[in-house]
DNA sequence: AAAAATACTGCAAACGTTTGCAGTATTAAT
DNA sequence: ATTAATACTGCAAACGTTTGCAGTATTTTT
C-alpha cells in the first residue's frame, strides 16, 4: 500500500472544523467571534477546533472584512536611539494589550516612496509615525483610509493633512534650561545637533539666547549616538576655546560628551563645562552622571497614541486632532545649580 | 444633481487598473510579479497604477498563495533590556532589507496559550524567539508550517522539536573570565540573576568555581534592569561582609551595581568589589564603566538567523539546524587585571 | 513554407473567512 | 391557541489576489 500522506500538512480551516462539528463554517466564524451563537454549540465548536489545532486565519478575515488589527510603527532606518527604543517598547506593549499587531518598519528621507506603498499593502488599521524626515503629505495620501498618528515637534500649521498629531512643545522645558545656565553666567554656548528634530530644538534654543544678546559660538552635527557625541565635543572643544556650555540634542550625545570632557579631556563638569541633554533617557538619571536635560512624558504620548487610535477606528471621519505635550526641565548636576 | 459620492473612498483594487489600462486582472498581477508579461505592457500597467496609487494588497496575496512575508518576533512581555533592544533593531532592518515584516510580539510564559494562537492566525513565512520561557514543544506544534528559530542558551539536547536553534555557549567566555578572577585572588563571590537564560549562566559559573573548590557564597534574583542591580548589590553587600566579587547575569545590573558600589557605598571598583557583566552591550564600554564581560556577539547572532530563514524558505524540509555561537571574554576595567 | 516552439494574455477557480438574507425552531405576548 | 418576536443556523456571495490551463499571436526551426 503506497504513502499517500501529502508532502505538507493542510492547514485546517474551518470548513475542516465545521465537519468535525456538524455544522457549516459561517457557525464557526459565530463561535469565534462569540455573536449570535448557541453558547451550547459554541463550547463544542471551540473544544473541538482546540482539538484540531484551529485558529481562524486572520489574512482571510481581513481581507473579508477590509479591515484588520495590524499597526504599522515606522521609524528611522538609522539606528534607534534610546528614546525610540523606549517608545517602542512601551508601544508594542500597550497595541498588544488593546488587541493589536505592532508592524515595525524603518524608513529614510530617501526611497521611501516604494517602502511606503508596500506599507499600504497591508492595509493596517493605523500608522503610528516617529519620523519627520517623511514626506507627510505623501503619507496621508498613501494612508488615508487608516488612522494616521504623527509623533513629532516639528508641525508646520500649514499642513492640511488628516492626521492625529502630537505636537511637542520643546519650550516649555528648554526655556527653564536655558534661563539657568544663563543666570550662572554661561555666555559660550555650543551645540551638537542632528538631523531632523534636532533643528527644531536648536531654533528654540537660539530664540531663547537670542533674547539674551547671545547665540551660538559653535556647533556640529552628530547622528544622535554616544559616539558621535564623544567626537564632536572634543572637535569643539579643541576647535573653539572658551566654551563653557555644550548643549546636545538628544541626551545619547550628551553622555558620550560628559564621559570625553571628563576622561580624555580630564575638565570638571559642570565647573569647567556644563552639558545638557534631551530625553531624559534611563542613563541620565545613573548617579555617574546626573544629566540635566528635558523630559517629554513618554507615558503620555503613549497612552495619547493609544487614544487617538481607538477612538479614530470607532469614528474614523473625526477631524484631526492635536495633542499639545508640554516638554519639562530636568535639573540635575551636568549643569550649574542657578538659585530660582 | 444629488451627491452621489460614496461615504468611503473604496480602495483601488487590480479590477480598476485593469479596466483603466485595457487589460486583464491576472495582466495586472504578472505585471507587480513581473513574470510573464511584455516588458512594454508592464511600464504600461505600472505607470497607471501609480497614477491611480494602487499597489497589491498583501492579505489577498498572502491568502491566495498561503504564504506571506511577514515574521513574527517573540520577546518577553516584561520591559526589553538593551541587549534584545540591539538585537530588534538590526533584526528589523535586515530582515526589512530581505524583503520581510517584522511582527513583534510580547510573551509571557502564563497565558501564553492563547496569544500562540494569535500569532499562529497570521501564517508569518517565520518565527524568530529570543525567549526561553516558551513550551518549545507549544511552538514547533503551533508554527508547524513556518520556519521556527530558537535563539538561546538553553538548549536541551531532549527537545525533539523542528527548529532551528541558535546555541550559546556561554562557558567559552565566561571561563577565562572566572579563571582570571580566581587569578587575582578572588574568593567570595556573589551572583545576581534573574530568570530564563540566567540560570544556565549561572549553572556554568557554578560548574568553574566547583572545580576550585568555591562557590558563590551568596545571590539575589533581580530583573536584568539597572535598577534590580542598583539594590541587590547593596543588600548582598550589606547581608554578607567580605564579597569581593559581584557577578551579573547581564551588564544592565552590573552597571547598576558598579553605580551602587562606587556611589552608594563608596567604594573602588574593582580593588574592593570586581563586577562582570554579559552582553557586552555599549554602555559597557563606556569610560564611565569599563565593564568587564562576555560578548555574544550579534551580528553573527542576526546573519545566521537571516541565513536560517532564507534557506529554510527555499526548502522547509531541511532537518532542524544547530548553531553554535562562541560568547568571548571582553576583559576591561571592572575585574583587576590578571598577568594570564 | 510548413511545423514547432515561444511569448503573452484571458478565463475561471481557488485561498479561508465573514455577513446579509432567509429559513426554522423556540420562546414570549396577546 | 394564535400571533409576534426572538434565537439560532445555513446558504451563498463577496473580499482581492494568483495561477494552471487554454488560446492566440509571434518567432524560430527545418
Amino acid at each position: 500500500m503506497p504513502d499517500k500522506t501529502p508532502p505538507h500538512k493542510k492547514q485546517i480551516n474551518s470548513i475542516d472544523v465545521a465537519k468535525a462539528a456538524g455544522v457549516s463554517p459561517a457557525t464557526i466564524s459565530r463561535a469565534f467571534a462569540n455573536r449570535n451563537i448557541n453558547s451550547k454549540t459554541r463550547e463544542h465548536i471551540l473544544r473541538i477546533a482546540n482539538e484540531l489545532g484551529y485558529y481562524p486565519d486572520a489574512l482571510a478575515s481581513g481581507l473579508n472584512k477590509g479591515k484588520n488589527k495590524l499597526i504599522a510603527i515606522i521609524f528611522d532606518e538609522r539606528n534607534l536611539n534610546e528614546w525610540e527604543f523606549l517608545m517602542l517598547d512601551k508601544l508594542s506593549t500597550q497595541l498588544q494589550n488593546n488587541g493589536y499587531f505592532p508592524l515595525i518598519h524603518r524608513l529614510s528621507s530617501t526611497s521611501q516612496y516604494e517602502r511606503v506603498k508596500s506599507i499600504a499593502a497591508w492595509k493596517t488599521a493605523g500608522i503610528i509615525v516617529f519620523n519627520d524626515l517623511l514626506d507627510a503629505s505623501l503619507l496621508s495620501k498613501t494612508f488615508m483610509t487608516s488612522s494616521l498618528i504623527i509623533v513629532n515637534t516639528n508641525f508646520k500649521a500649514g499642513n492640511k493633512i488628516s492626521a492625529d498629531h502630537i505636537i511637542i512643545d520643546d519650550h516649555n522645558g528648554l526655556k527653564p534650561l536655558v534661563d539657568n545656565l544663563l543666570l550662572c553666567g554661561r555666555k559660550n554656548f555650543t551645540w551638537i545637533g542632528g538631523t531632523g528634530v534636532s533643528t527644531q530644538r536648536k531654533k528654540t534654543i537660539s530664540q531663547i539666547l537670542h533674547k539674551n544678546k547671545l547665540s551660538f559660538i559653535d556647533s556640529e552635527q552628530g547622528d544622535y549616538s554616544y559616539d558621535s557625541g564623544y567626537m564632536k565635543s572634543l572637535l569643539l572643544c579643541r576647535r573653539t576655546p572658551h566654551i563653557d556650555t555644550i548643549m546636545c540634542a538628544n541626551d545619547s550625545m550628551a553622555l558620550g560628551a560628559m564621559d570625553a570632557i571628563r576622561h580624555t579631556l580630564k575638565l570638571k563638569v559642570p565647573e569647567d563645562i556644563a552639558i545638557t541633554g534631551y530625553d531624559d533617557i534611563p542613563q541620565a538619571s545613573w548617579p555617574s552622571y546626573n544629566l540635566t536635560t528635558v523630559r517629554e512624558n513618554t507615558d503620555e504620548i503613549i497612552s495619547t497614541v493609544i487614544n487617538f487610535l481607538l477612538t479614530r477606528q470607532k469614528s474614523p471621519e473625526t477631524p484631526p486632532r492635536f495633542y499639545d505635550l508640554k516638554s519639562i526641565y530636568i535639573p540635575r548636576t551636568s549643569s550649574p545649580a542657578g538659585n530660582m
